[in-house]
DNA sequence: TGCCTCTTCTAAACCGTTTTACTAAATCGT
DNA sequence: ACGATTTAGTAAAACGGTTTAGAAGAGGCA
């Protein structure tokens, strides 16, 4: 319990010199067998209470630790984590406020169920890498935002653990979370166009693993691999044709990073369009707060010369200034029902639910308004 | 590399009927010892090239999706994977912009060397849990926010690896890394007094694992142990005593967690005060956000009527209306130095810098104003 | 006393790999 | 053509635990 100097200093040289301890070098010590030590740390009703505090003493007096987690996991079948397979390098969804959260969520379930949460990146350093994830030691693993068309998805799948796909289009077998991108992204451009819009921009992130920056044709939007950007391109696309306004003169901006600073190039390239369009759909909140800040600096107003609608209602959409419109999806609940749903099949319980679609919903705040065009 | 029906109906049902198939397996099905199949992953030159190949077909029509990491981890002695224990729910890590920072560091570090992350509670649903803790599978570990009374530091440290002390003081052959909190929250302090402000207020988060909110007097302040809230308010207090203010009657309100809707809490209280402090030193821009909201609430103006200076700098602090004066530390930095501070230790390379002191500087914004007092 | 049930502990199999030391065959240099 | 090296593959010992089946002894009951 205390950090007195002995034991830290038993940390440096264990008794045992230099190499930790292992179980059987305390049954050694204590005198007895192996399932003994063993049963002392996992079921203490199978040996006396005196023999116990025996061997707990000769563990300390040994410097073990317990019993090491990889040989219990490998006897066990069992690792006591989950992995969370990301699409890309860790530091950007770290600086993405919707991953963070979704990773919110999961983590709350892990911790219901005592479980260690194991981050794997599927790709860093520009390439695609599955050595972290196949040397991953977990239960099971929540697929998170790949691409369809990722290998990872594949290897990820073949190693015949329990999975749930997140955001992603559904594979048999396999249980799915996420929510109705099209419709959800229908609902912006319905407020634009009930707003009396009808010049449109739109601001994309990737729509494809390996994406540059740029403007994007009809034809590589439908053929985009992460189904968020295709389906809520699709969305934008459906509800302005409703509207009576042609998706090909769309202009449709695809910014590599779904990062705020990526959207002053979408902003400049958009801007710069005659006609200049009244109203900007963007496919994520940090998009929008990126193009928000190069209108500021390109000295327009927001939301008087340009309307700006976003996706994801992250909480800064609130404090934005104007306040960002924009389609709300739960993140937090989805990481958490992801993982509950992942849990739920680790224990073999009955089989959870299949196929999860979350609510969505228009916040309408200030940076969306009626044009006078 | 196909999703293809009959790759994804095999991982439904294996050829093997139910089990995953093992390395062992594998060896059987092409007539070779299991050594040569591991080979045939690990080392290809240990074969032929047309040997190789059939043990690959062979693992494929098995299902086989290579060796299994438990095991391997066994075996090697190495899990690939480094934790990243927190003091408490990584609920809260997620939630906190300076925590999710310090962890971007630490993944670029853990990408680097190609390690997984394991992220590791310290306390969940209200008990601290050494479970999850003494079951990880890790290789090392990066401590980081934990109290220095943290019973799971001396559990941590009592497995005998690699280890980096983040934020807290520092442990004989522990290397630590962190920033000279005294002097940084001194900035701040000297900084509202050289505007003409006498009459302060703090905002600090907690100051032990299991704090309640409310106003802490000095001998509470003194005994706290979390580094970062004891050090930051000693700095106040030294910078506050120099120019003659007496440090016993300024008010310090404690927050029981480190987010903005419990600074609200400590606005009421601290506004209540007769005379109204004109300056506000929160030891976290989270509570000062949380603070500004309140006063803003309350009908007050910032920094006309009361000047407010966080710690942390995030990057919204740059984004606050009024933008927030701060003092600013390198996060992303500090994971990054302190995740490759232990890799070096796994690598057994030469000792790292045992003791690593982040610069931080003071970012004069918006917030805080000369007093006209 | 004899039989049965607990309690307490143990022997040994097993979890799925990697790696060391070794063999047998093929290739090389002269 | 012959010993020396290289190549291709193997047997078996770890790695550090958990768990099953069972033994030895103690106590209970008739």
């Amino acid at each position: 319990m205390d950090i007195n100097p002995e034991s830290s200093k038993a940390r440096q040289t264990s008794r045992v010199s230099g190499r930790r301890a292992t179980l059987k070098e305390v049954a050694a010590e204590v005198g007895v067998s192996r399932a003994t030590v063993s049963n002392a740390y996992n079921r203490p009703d199978q040996l006396s209470e005196e023999l116990r505090v025996r061997v707990f003493e000769a563990a300390r007096r040994l410097g073990y630790a317990g019993p090491d987690p990889t040989a219990r996991g490998l006897r066990k079948q069992r690792t006591g984590a989950i992995g969370a397979l990301y699409t890309d390098r860790l530091s950007y969804a770290f600086a993405d406020p919707a991953a963070v959260m979704f990773f919110e969520g999961v983590s709350v379930a892990t911790e219901e169920a005592g479980l260690g949460l194991l981050l794997i990146p599927g790709g860093s350093l520009g390439q695609r890498d599955p050595e972290i994830l196949m040397s991953a030691a977990v239960d099971g693993f929540v697929i998170f935002c790949m691409a369809e068309d990722d290998p990872l998805v594949e290897a990820t799948l073949r190693r015949q653990m329990p999975a749930v796909l997140v955001d992603q289009p559904p594979i048999e077998g396999v249980p799915s979370i996420g929510i109705d991108d099209e419709a959800a992204a229908r609902l912006a451009a319905e407020h634009l166009t009930s707003l009396g819009h009808r010049s449109f921009g739109v601001v994309s992130f990737d729509l494809d693993k390996d994406s540059k920056s740029g403007f994007a044709d009809i034809d590589k939007q439908h053929a985009a691999t992460y189904l968020p950007s295709r389906a809520r391109l699709r969305g934008y696309e459906s509800a302005l044709e409703a509207a009576g306004i042609s998706w090909a003169d769309v202009p449709v901006y695809e910014c590599a990073e779904n990062v705020p600073g990526m959207a002053a190039e979408a902003a400049e390239a958009l801007l710069a369009l005659a006609p200049r369009p009244t109203a900007i759909i963007a496919t994520s909140d940090q998009l929008a707060f990126g193009f928000m800040e190069a209108v500021k600096k390109a000295g327009l107003s927001i939301p008087e010369d340009i309307s700006v609608v976003g996706f994801d209602d992250v909480p800064e959409a609130a404090r934005a200034n104007p306040p960002l419109t924009t389609i709300h999806q739960p993140h937090v609940e989805k990481g958490l029902r992801a993982g509950r749903m992942l849990i739920a099949q680790l224990r073999e319980e009955e089989p959870p639910e299949t196929q999860v679609l979350l609510p969505t919903r228009l916040v309408v705040r200030g940076s969306a308004a009626r044009t006078d065009h």
